[in-house]
DNA sequence: ACCTGAACACCGTTCAAGT
DNA sequence: ACCTGAACACCGTTCAAGT
């Protein structure tokens, strides 16, 4: 970063978000100091309190804009003949966004950063949630699903991708010798969840 | 923690541990500070690393002392008709005890843990498995289930399990509208993913 | 309005020195 | 062998003072 003219800076604001994704990206959550994110923005390490409260808001920030791309990655499921399908889909897009950019989505889920008063993140959470249901809404208007209650089915078919992706980032289940992709092992327990459709290789019909 | 009588401490190493378990109970993974463990346990900020390496390992330690938990908890699900059914019982049970024991979990868990040099907890979280695996094949062999490959099964359930304690755990669920207990979501999901079963209610049959 | 510099209370970790 | 005290480099956060 180089010294900047002025005394002040423009566009702090912005520049230490970048800041802070670039340090996310290197060092993960555990090692993002503040300080070092100040430093990389080339200002004293009190210059971020005038732009964030603190250093939980910063990382608020971040995992707002990871919400935001997941969401949106999630959305560009393409329609697929059946409801089911385009499920399965989105479930994949899930995992594989989250083990492309594993820190952000730990940020995301860190325990540092739920805090109500980070309303523009609790927004963007709950929309990438809305193109899940929103997802399922229409896949249940066709009759397709084994479970009717929709919130029921978001939280079933949320904890098996979000717990997939956890444990493929921890390491966990390589570690345990499951030596499918996370991507194919999220991918075939929702077609069972979602009740059958085409059978992936590794299911059989009863 | 009274002062004690000798220089000496006599097993500061169980009295770190301790003191350990019971400050993540206070304050959760984050605001733990080895700093505090010791100022608990009546010694200087130095004393630990006679026994412990650094932080990290004495939170692996922590961690492991969870697994082990977790693995006997898991391995007191009583024989059952079925093998299907003992699966989504020890799935009960697990997200129980994550629910009952939340930071331990988060502990057991967390990115500042899992390193290949903790040898022991390798062997307290392989253990743990171990019981999901042998409960896996007990089914298996009754030729009850979807899914034929055991390690891939074990991933699923896993996934399922850790999924559902986590999102959970951080009030997630609850905030995203889900009313059913995750306790009762898991066994849901997994009902259905070993195929059936005895149908829980908001499953029908198709 | 925005940023700096100094300050405070707190970490994790190391190491010579004490018991 | 085990523990202390002092030290070091680092945090997050606050606040008076500078531009």
């Amino acid at each position: 970063m180089p010294p900047r003219s002025s005394y002040h800076h423009g566009d702090l604001r912005r520049a230490l978000t970048e800041a802070a994704l670039a340090l996310v990206g290197e060092r993960g959550p555990k090692g993002f100091s503040l300080s070092e994110v100040a430093r990389r923005a080339g200002v004293s390490a009190a210059a971020p309190y005038r732009h964030f409260t603190d250093k939980a808001a910063l990382l608020a920030r971040v995992a707002q804009l990871g919400f935001e791309q997941l969401g949106a990655t999630l959305a560009a499921a393409p329609d697929r003949g059946s409801g089911r399908d385009r499920l399965v889909d989105m479930s994949r897009r899930y995992v594989r966004w989250a083990l492309e950019h594993p820190d952000f989505y730990l940020v995301m889920f860190g325990a540092e950063v739920k805090r109500p008063e980070h309303v523009e993140l609790v927004r963007a959470s709950e929309a990438a949630l809305e193109v899940l249901l929103a997802a399922i809404e229409d896949a249940r208007v066709g009759g397709e699903l084994v479970i009717d209650d929709p919130t029921r089915l978001a939280g079933s078919l949320w904890s098996v991708v979000h717990g997939t992706a956890t444990l493929a980032i921890g390491g966990e289940l390589q570690q345990s010798g499951v030596v499918t992709p996370a991507e194919d092992l999220a991918a075939l327990t929702i077609t069972i969840l979602v009740g059958g459709g085409t059978p992936a290789p590794g299911v059989r019909s009863r």
